[in-house]
RNA sequence: GCCCAGGUAGCUCAGUUGGUAGAGCAAGGGACUGAAAAUCCCUGUGUCGGCGGUUCAAUUCCGUCCCUGGGCA
């Protein structure tokens, strides 16, 4: 179950396994951190405790999460749900997750903090530089890359120091798993004023639910500003705020413009994927059962 | 009422020694090989507050009016 930000896959996901008898696998890479609970708009315990939900506080928010570590324990709770003769879901809006659980990704240690530390600190400083070195070793690649964006640079660079291999030649090998699957694909599609107005009230709703002292206890038990953790939208806004350097107001409107932009990126990116059923929110959840039954009707028969 | 400072893109502002204007943000579109809620790329016609005047030509100079701040009465 895909879509972007505020579309209802979740109430969709949780109401599926209810009828249907699964568990739930989370694609969000922030729900991956413990005690990010309010401003990722994980699952309640309640409806935690009425349906298995997997993928959600599997790390610490000092931690580097990654979607190849996601991706291989992934394959494991699915495998695992099924053997139990459940109905596995997989429900979220990272798209980069999704598509290393489907596609997989190439063979290769996920990364490397020391030389990942090391590239920064002499790439920063000169950008073009380290985009030219990468043109030199993998022409390919960095004609795909455009020099400012640094981190998809240095990133091919550690991929070939650590491998030895040019990423642009590294194939996509994992279609295996994903061909033991029958795999459908919802998305969901809300009208665009809807989706913005859901936002809206959805940030307003997690500022007054709680959202500054889940900021406040992170700051407090010394998780740096800088961690991956508190790259997921609204984190930093909140510490601004939490810290004086920015009121109520003005830290609500830039959330809700942040999460604007990110569902406008999770369009584009599920634009791509194949095979999706786009469906509104309103027919979503009668959509899905028939694709589920249909499914297992033909599994059953065949 | 008088004196200053402003009125330029949706917002904040730059600029044109007179030849009809450009940044950041927003907005729209796109990319995506283990940081992805991240990172990056592309897209800029707007009565330059209104009306008059000077001029071949005014957003720019002059006059006047309106609006917004601040000061003095």
């Amino acid at each position: 179950m895909l879509g972007p930000t505020g579309s209802g896959k979740s109430d969709l996901a949780h109401e599926v396994a209810l009828r249907r008898n699964g568990e739930i696998v989370s694609a969000d890479a922030y729900a991956v951190y413990r005690r990010l609970d309010v401003g990722t708009a994980k699952p309640s315990r309640d409806r935690r405790r009425e349906v298995p939900y997997w993928g959600i506080d599997v790390a610490d928010p000092g931690e580097t999460y990654s979607a190849g570590r996601w991706a291989r324990e992934a394959r494991g709770w699915i495998d695992d749900i099924a053997r139990r003769g459940r109905l596995p879901i997989v429900c979220g809006g990272s798209g980069f997750y999704i598509s290393a659980l489907l596609e997989g990704l190439p063979p290769a240690e996920e990364m490397d903090p020391a030389l990942r530390a090391a590239l920064a600190a002499w790439g920063r400083p000169r950008p073009e530089e380290a985009h030219r070195f990468l043109a030199m070793n993998d022409t390919r690649s960095a004609s795909r890359i455009p020099p400012a964006n640094l981190r998809y640079t240095l990133r091919a660079l550690e991929i070939l120091l650590t491998t030895g291999v040019r990423p642009s030649e590294r194939p996509r090998t994992g279609g295996g798993w994903t061909a033991r699957w029958r795999v459908v694909k919802v998305g969901i599609r809300p009208a665009r004023e809807d989706l913005y107005a859901r936002i809206a009230h959805r940030v307003a709703w997690m500022l007054d639910a709680g959202w500054v002292n889940e900021v406040r206890r992170l700051l407090e038990e010394e998780v740096p500003v800088e961690s991956q953790a508190f790259s997921a939208i609204g984190y930093r806004e909140v510490a601004e705020w939490v810290c004086g350097r920015a009121d109520r107001r003005e830290t609500e409107e830039k959330i809700v413009v942040a999460t604007r932009q990110l569902a406008k990126r999770q369009r584009t990116w599920f634009a791509r994927e194949s095979g999706v059923e786009w469906v509104s929110p309103e027919q979503a959840l009668a959509a899905t059962l028939a694709r589920v039954d249909e499914d297992e009707t033909e599994r059953r028969s065949g």
